[in-house]
DNA sequence: CGAATACTTGAAGGATCTCAAGCCGAGTGG
DNA sequence: CCACTCGGCTTGAGATCCTTCAAGTATTCG
């Protein structure tokens, strides 16, 4: 296990530029030439199969990773529990949660077959004071993600079950649809067990509610392929309209 | 309302160097030259009364807020609830997630008389990008908001009632401590209710809970002043020992 | 002192969890 | 090709935790 795989080589070229995550990534509203600046330091690219660790709570903190296509789940461990805190997809950025002590204190894995820029900090770190474009969107990057979870503390604090499960759902189709991927109809990776403990619910809890969606025609649902029949339903309850209310 | 006092004058001379905050704030771990630089381009001070705002989701973003001194709060609000996302006090950063989109997605509220310091944020990352020290400190204090919230999902996530009043009062007591105020005897900034809406509870069972924690006598509490008896029992049930297991 | 606000406690109900059983689909080996 | 197995998923029934609603007490503030 743990394979690392370097992709065909670092072949400086064409990355960042030719990415087309642009504008989630680090690269996002990057000139050119700075563009250019940030592709020089970019490490390696890895391979991740599905299960694979791109790394765990405790290890040393030397890299950001970016998500250059794949699909990964990040948790915490405390207590004896898990709490899975987000499913990482395109253009998004791992181990911002690393900086402050030099540790990782969630582990990363990856949900399915996974491409990740390798980002050194040390490197990436004395590029920023000399190109403020990138520290811009750095800044910007860790704000977003503070943002990101504040929403997930609502989600868990306030939301009850069905809301929570129908956040995850309008927030999971906007994501691909902010990417341009098909969004109707979407190929989960996570389990339903994954989803739970992303939701802080059982794993029976989601089953049902899906059931639920499902049987209220909002959704299909075989497997792990979801299609979305009626959104604005599900969004209605996502905004916290009780179920009953709309029949 | 909004009353907006400006202490004394940006007398730049005796600011984050006296000012003892030191190791918690952006000063943090500043050698002296850099840190006058800091003070050169921190603003005036801001004191606000109890129940008033330093910014409200919505507003311009233009600087972040350090507190001197006072305790916070800091809300969020959606689809007609509000959650509670924390509580604020000497040393802290406030503004960080605003930094992504240019305007505050959450309210501040002063739970105290506070004293605030006003940094500009395009001062601040001029001089960020001159400064490596500061600029450490800084991602650093980013990467500690982002853990800082980790720790609050899981916690809304996974405990149980009591554990995470467990964990709010211990993660209280060792604030306090951190800071070098006593901790045993702790005079509470925020009502029942406020614990309650950070901890995804109603007031209700917060207040049960703490009669159990004081039947326990694990704690004394009249009114908001609340003494640490039995920390141990208390660390005990934070880290997920069921209360009856502890008699 | 009176009014308003914060806090406390009880009882009943509901949402979610736990435990348990059964189903389905994918992969495997005969 | 079929039977088997295994993990993930589904559904049911009962228990539990927490909420809601309600009443009453304490505290603060004018």
């Amino acid at each position: 296990m743990e394979v690392e795989t370097v992709a065909p080589a670092n072949c400086a070229g064409p990355m960042c530029s030719q990415c087309g995550m642009g504008s989630f990534c680090l690269a996002g509203g990057l000139p050119p030439c700075d563009m250019q600046r940030l592709e020089n330091i970019v490490g390696g690219r890895r391979t991740l199969m599905r299960g694979e660790y791109l790394f765990r709570a405790g290890d040393a903190f030397a890299s950001l990773f970016a998500v250059r296509s794949g699909y990964l789940k990040t948790l915490r461990h405390a207590h004896g529990a898990c709490q899975v805190t987000g499913f990482p997809m395109d253009g998004e950025l791992l181990g911002l949660d690393a900086i402050a002590d030099g540790r990782h204190d969630c582990d990363a894995v990856a949900l399915d077959t996974c491409e990740i820029c390798e980002i050194p900090f040390d490197r990436l770190h004395h590029l920023l004071a000399d190109v403020p474009s990138l520290m811009d969107q750095f800044h910007r990057t860790l704000s977003r993600e503070i943002q990101r979870q504040q929403a997930s503390l609502f989600l868990l604090g306030n939301a009850r079950a069905e809301q929570r499960l129908a956040l995850f759902l309008v927030g999971l189709r906007a994501r691909y649809a902010a990417r341009g991927k098909p969004s109707i109809n979407i190929q989960l990776r996570m389990s339903r067990e994954e989803i739970g403990a992303y939701l802080g619910l059982t794993m029976e809890c989601v089953c049902r509610l899906l059931a639920r969606f499902r049987k209220a025609g909002w959704i299909t649902l075989t497997g792990r392929r979801l299609t979305f029949i009626d959104g604005a339903s599900l969004a209605a309850v996502a905004e916290g309209v009780c179920y009953e209310a709309l029949g």
